[in-house]
DNA sequence: GTCTATAGTTTGATAGAC
DNA sequence: GTCTATCAAACTATAGAC
């Protein structure tokens, strides 16, 4: 339940957003949403017109989220390659799983255009922007030279997002941070060894 | 709605299989799966005790499927390069995403021990296999030399993972197979191109 | 082995009082 | 704006006839 300094929106949206990561769309039901959030039923329809119009609310709420908390990252000082691998190793919590990536396993989502339009644009801009710093770092900035920028940073965002797949799985994360030591270790020249990260 | 040339328990067995690949356990009732299955509800808990059975026949099963299946393509001729561009390249139904990982973002599965399982050791098998690949091929078999097994192993495996949620939030297979070549490239010695695959 | 009947719960939503 | 009452449908399962 919500500290009472949020607005009942903001409390059942921080609630959708919650339970959408952790049960997904079809997992979450707006009794749940309405118990972690505090609020009663009338309050909830009040406020929303239902189930998916909460749920678009959450699902922007946390796609601008993580872009914002991304591209501080992507935007840091460094090299290419200290801005990727900062990335890479920022503090995750591995085993929750991604909360954008996780919705696209969600069939409701994916077959609702405007649902899965915060989902697209995130993962989108986030491989865009990491093509722009791949093609700087193949100018001399720590990047193994003669990668292709798109195809490169498809395979950044892939690990990640399926890093948590395979740590799920396992129930560690340590799955997680063997990929992403083995893509850092491709990412790097041949002639030096990939910096300590 | 299966042939009639399959058992009871195998249809159902089937229906389970497919209503879990696309909707996850969540959101598969036995209802649908009875319905998909053509059998009565009687008749699906005659020969299972309820949905966690069914489920798990149905998750051992994809398992046991996907593990013959990658086996087939790692197992087969060419140098080690040529192996895991063939398991990277192979023919997948990237949309509909992976059978085996998608069960790793439903909490029903990753909480019961029994059900997350199979999954996990699918995924370790795969880890472990493309492992032994991979350091058969920093000999001489086409690959970058110097890399270690087990970490490029698992960015491999966490590539065609995250290369599923890619495709799916764009709703094209685009992103999946930009990915992988991506990865491609990447597991490529410097002095060579990545050969034609 | 398969069927229908039944049941208790939850879901997603609406109605109307306050 | 929030509450309670109510609703039809679906969920998961059991009971018992055939």
């Amino acid at each position: 339940m919500y500290s009472a300094a949020m607005s009942t929106p903001e409390r059942l949206i921080s609630a959708t957003r919650e339970l959408l990561w952790e049960r997904g769309y079809v997992g979450t039901s707006p009794r749940a949403i309405q118990r972690l959030a505090g609020a009663g039923q009338g309050s909830m329809y009040h406020h929303f017109s239902g189930k998916p119009e909460l749920a678009l609310a959450a699902i922007r709420s946390t796609a601008d989220e993580l872009r914002s908390s991304a591209a501080g990252v992507l935007d840091g000082p460094g090299t290419a390659y200290e801005r990727i691998a900062a990335y890479l190793l920022r503090e995750r919590d591995v085993l929750r799983g991604c909360p954008v990536g996780r919705l696209t396993m969600d069939p409701d989502v994916t077959a609702d255009r405007a649902l899965r339009a915060p989902v697209d644009e995130t993962l989108d801009w986030l491989r865009g922007r990491l093509a722009e710093i791949v093609a700087e770092g193949t100018a001399g900035g720590g990047l193994r030279p003669g990668l292709d920028p798109q195809a490169t940073a498809a395979a950044v965002a892939a690990t990640v997002q399926g890093g948590y797949v395979l740590a799920r799985a396992s129930g560690s994360p340590e799955a997680f941070d063997t990929a992403v030591r083995g893509l850092l270790a491709l990412l790097a020249p041949d002639d030096e060894p990939a910096p300590e990260a």
